[in-house]
DNA sequence: ATTAGCACTCTCTTCAAATGAGTGCTAACA
DNA sequence: TGTTAGCACTCATTTGAAGAGAGTGCTAAT
């Protein structure tokens, strides 16, 4: 069978109207508030062509239809039209100057939350490939050194080693020489064990130091590792009932709370994410459990300097795709401008 | 009418029997699952004194009692019976050594929540009392200066600052000096405006530089202001059906999302608490609106220089308390000896 | 003072009937 | 041949009544 015109145009109006309602849809609602002018019986009939096709589905005989993973599917790849609108307010609150990272990242899942009644997450850019900038010991107590670590990006790691032995200002201006001649403009991920153990060398009885310091930039990369992600307005699932049940809440708060899923959820996408950078999880195809009957909408975006992080929108199937998409597209954009202005 | 005894005992039953089933319960059951040795119709009658007093209600004519807030809070001040099993592998847990702060106030939270199944937060110890150890300008770019502020009890605040005009190393290292001796040992808080003027002037051309600082030092107090918060658990709510209709259970996960109640919450909690420094807050008592109908529990803790902050656990208004309040202690003494082990 | 007994109250469950939205099919129509 | 009106049918949901069950309050006996 064939999808022609009209039936693609019954088949968006079905999703349409369930995006608003939420409730199945019928045959009589479509005849009416379409201008397809058609009568209920026809709409029926075709409707009943779009179930054999696997497009929509009823929940039971008797029951209007709602949209398949298929049906969304179809919609979000070739009908959709984003909304533009909405944005601009938007715009505004994310362009306030905003200093901590941290402090950014917070703003613009809370705002995003606020503005689509979604879940909202976001993963912290990710500093993996970058290069060490510098690395600088300092004295703060008799046997406790503070080692700050840059990374290009400006990203800054501290770590506070306890040593057993004092070390003088010479030793510890040594110390900083030969880690930033060594280690400067390096990848993080390209420090080996032999230009460990190279340094150790030449660091002679205070190699033990170097080799803390080594192991806290590992540990700061690591930890970066297992990825900041924030999030917000997890509690707007109970705006839909399809989600509100005790048991999926429950699940999905816990996903949310975890945190751990949603990183993989939001790495996956990132690498993944085609030209446009927007991808669309549909129901099972998202890859966490607990978001089966939820759709899943990510954007990767981009801070420079290789930094990039991804934004996740989590809501239920019947989400409003042209919005969100739009609204992302927007964020994407925004913070692309946000960093050529200021390159913090 | 007089709290005599055997009242007490059977308002001790009803509260334990309903902590234990979240139903209500019936004068039948008090008399054969005690060992009171009396007829059901003699327990009924206690009983109607007992609501009479207010210490028990009735959700409707025939049905059995639940303690009301009253009841609750007569049986937390003086029928509580601490239990301090359970709790050795909770030690356990913690003491394996953690390096960073927030390392370790998510770890409390997540064990204490899988422990009690609740809802814990805690509060990341406050260094608003504190004095400056130091500050270190370093530069990164030509134009960007790194200022690295370490605060008593190691706990360090990088701020990158864009400078106009470039400085040579000379200068930086004359401002160093100036900011450290003018600003060590200063608490955070006492810091003003004379100084910094003073300061301002010996910089002379680089007075810009001097305020920067000191707004960057400034702001990074005002920072740890907004309260860092960790929870975990807050999906254990739907393990109590009082809690887990939809209305309540989206305020109180809001509530925990949002994070800022929970601070004044906390923070309250740790400038009340008595002797024990533990406080128990039944129902309407907490401030926090989305918690009428749950019961908190604190505990506020001391990680040495000063450094303090609050646990909380939030579940029903039946939550276990001789429980909770046992392992709230149990992680008091725990974390005190952690900070004498090791001063980090 | 305690208890047995009983009428009474109120919630909750169960079940059947009524409701109503929506379908599929057939026959008529343009 | 595509479209439509009409009608019987299905099935989830609502409604209301009956009944069960838990528990109480009160009275009278011990």
């Amino acid at each position: 069978m064939e999808l022609d015109e009209r039936k693609k145009k019954i088949l968006q109006a079905v999703i349409r109207n369930y995006l608003e309602t939420g409730e199945p849809v019928g045959s009589r609602t479509i005849s009416k508030y379409t201008d397809l002018n058609l009568s209920s019986a026809t709409i029926r009939n075709e409707m009943a062509d779009l179930e054999e096709m696997g497009y929509i589905l009823q929940p039971h005989t008797s029951a209007g239809r709602i949209p398949s993973d298929k049906g969304y599917r179809l919609y979000v790849d070739t009908m959709m039209e984003e909304k533009q609108r909405e944005v601009v307010e938007m715009k505004e609150m994310l362009v306030e100057r905003q200093d901590k990272m941290e402090t950014l990242l917070k703003q613009i899942v809370k705002v995003l939350a606020q503005n689509t009644q979604y879940a909202t997450m976001i993963s912290a850019p990710q500093t993996k490939r970058n290069k060490l900038k510098f690395i600088q010991l300092t004295r703060v107590e008799a046997d406790q050194i503070l080692a700050v670590i840059v990374i290009e990006g400006n990203v800054i790691k501290n770590s506070i080693l306890s040593v057993n032995e004092e070390l003088d200002d010479e030793t510890l201006l040594k110390l900083n020489i030969l880690l930033n001649t060594h280690l400067n403009g390096l990848p993080v991920d390209e420090i080996n064990l032999g230009m460990i153990s190279m340094m150790k060398q030449q660091a002679g009885i205070h190699s033990d130091i170097v080799s803390e310091v080594i192991d806290a930039v590992a540990e700061g990369i690591r930890n970066d590792e297992d990825l900041k992600i924030y999030t917000s307005g997890t509690n707007n699932i109970f705006r839909y009932p399809e989600l509100a049940d005790q048991q999926k809440a429950s699940e999905l708060i816990n996903t949310f709370e975890e945190k751990q899923l949603l990183g993989e959820l939001l790495q996956d996408a990132g690498t993944e994410s085609g030209n446009t950078g927007i991808q669309v999880y549909i129901g099972a195809e998202s890859p966490v459990q607990s978001m089966r009957d939820c759709s899943v909408v990510t954007a990767a975006y981009e801070l420079g300097g290789g930094m990039k992080g991804t934004i996740g929108i989590v809501g239920p199937k019947r989400m409003d795709y042209d919005k969100v998409v739009g609204t992302l597209r927007t964020i994407q954009t925004q913070l692309d401008e946000l960093y050529r202005k200021d390159d913090r």
